[in-house]
DNA sequence: ATTATTTGACCGCC
DNA sequence: GGCGGTCAAATAAT
């Protein structure tokens, strides 16, 4: 529906109007320049969680990758000449499905750094809470105190640093969203995790890309988009939800 | 009306 | 020639 129209039209229009343009241009030169330096690769369930903007620039399926790969660019690329860019690519197909991130270059917009900054901050506190959390569950689960569910390949450690990864990421969804209430200027950052969930989960899980239409238009409140209520085999003890949430008791890791 | 996303085509490297 | 990365018109969302 979408393509028959502009196929005809744009395709030999969008021909001749890239070659005009792009005689002496910039856009050759950063096209396939690509220095790699500066470049990161993270694991993540929260790819869109880096407490930066990004805009969506393109997506492709990759050779080998049974998941579309989608670039993003950081917002104030045009604003600020921030050069910094990434590609997300679901990693795998586990049931929060992981992403992998590759970061090329850094921000160069400070306005986006500062708030990164901060969420840099607390999702290492974050990080530190669920790494003692799950360390705790698993010194006091010595004989399995409920069947885990078994996991592709999955070794026991290999799933504890799944469900870890899970946590993070979802407290950092629960902070965010407390962030957002606080700092309205944040507001609009979620909808890259809409249009993200959008294409990945979209092609895993349709039934959960059905509910994405809400959760753009609120984008403080559910930026992660968790399969579904059916997770009981991963263990996790709460739902995203900012007003619904008793994850962990912390009070014997604050002591 | 403005802004963001989608998507087919183009470009340069290997 | 294949592939990954990018562009930009069309389209959707706000």
């Amino acid at each position: 529906m979408r393509g028959s129209n502009m196929l005809s039209s744009s395709g030999s229009n969008k021909r001749a109007l890239q070659q005009d343009c792009s005689g002496g241009s910039h856009a050759q030169e950063h096209t396939k320049k690509k220095s790699r330096i500066g470049m990161r690769t993270d694991y993540t369930y929260a790819p869109y969680h880096d407490g930066f903007q990004w805009r969506k620039y393109g997506q492709k399926v990759i050779r080998g990758n049974a998941f579309p790969r989608c670039y993003y660019r950081c917002t104030y690329h045009q604003d600020h000449g921030c050069s910094a860019s990434k590609h997300v690519e679901q990693h795998n197909s586990a049931d929060p499905p992981l992403f992998r991130v590759v970061y090329t270059n850094d921000h160069t917009c400070s306005g986006a750094a500062a708030s990164a900054s901060d969420y840099m901050a607390s999702s290492m506190q974050i990080q530190q809470i669920a790494d003692a959390s799950l360390r705790k569950a698993d010194t006091e689960a010595e004989r399995p105190p409920r069947p885990q569910q078994p996991r592709s390949g999955g070794s026991y450690a290999a799933a504890i640093k799944e469900e870890k990864d899970a946590i993070v990421s979802s407290l950092l969804t629960v902070i965010r969203g407390s962030c957002d209430v606080v700092k309205s200027d944040t507001a609009h950052e979620g909808y890259s995790s809409a249009s993200l969930a959008t294409n990945c989960y979209a092609m895993s899980s349709p039934s959960v890309a059905g509910g994405s239409r809400e959760g753009s238009s609120s984008s403080s409140v559910s930026p992660v988009v968790l399969p579904a209520p059916d997770d009981m085999g991963l263990g996790l003890d709460f739902m995203v939800e900012s007003h619904w949430f008793e994850p962990l008791d912390l009070g014997w890791f604050v002591e």
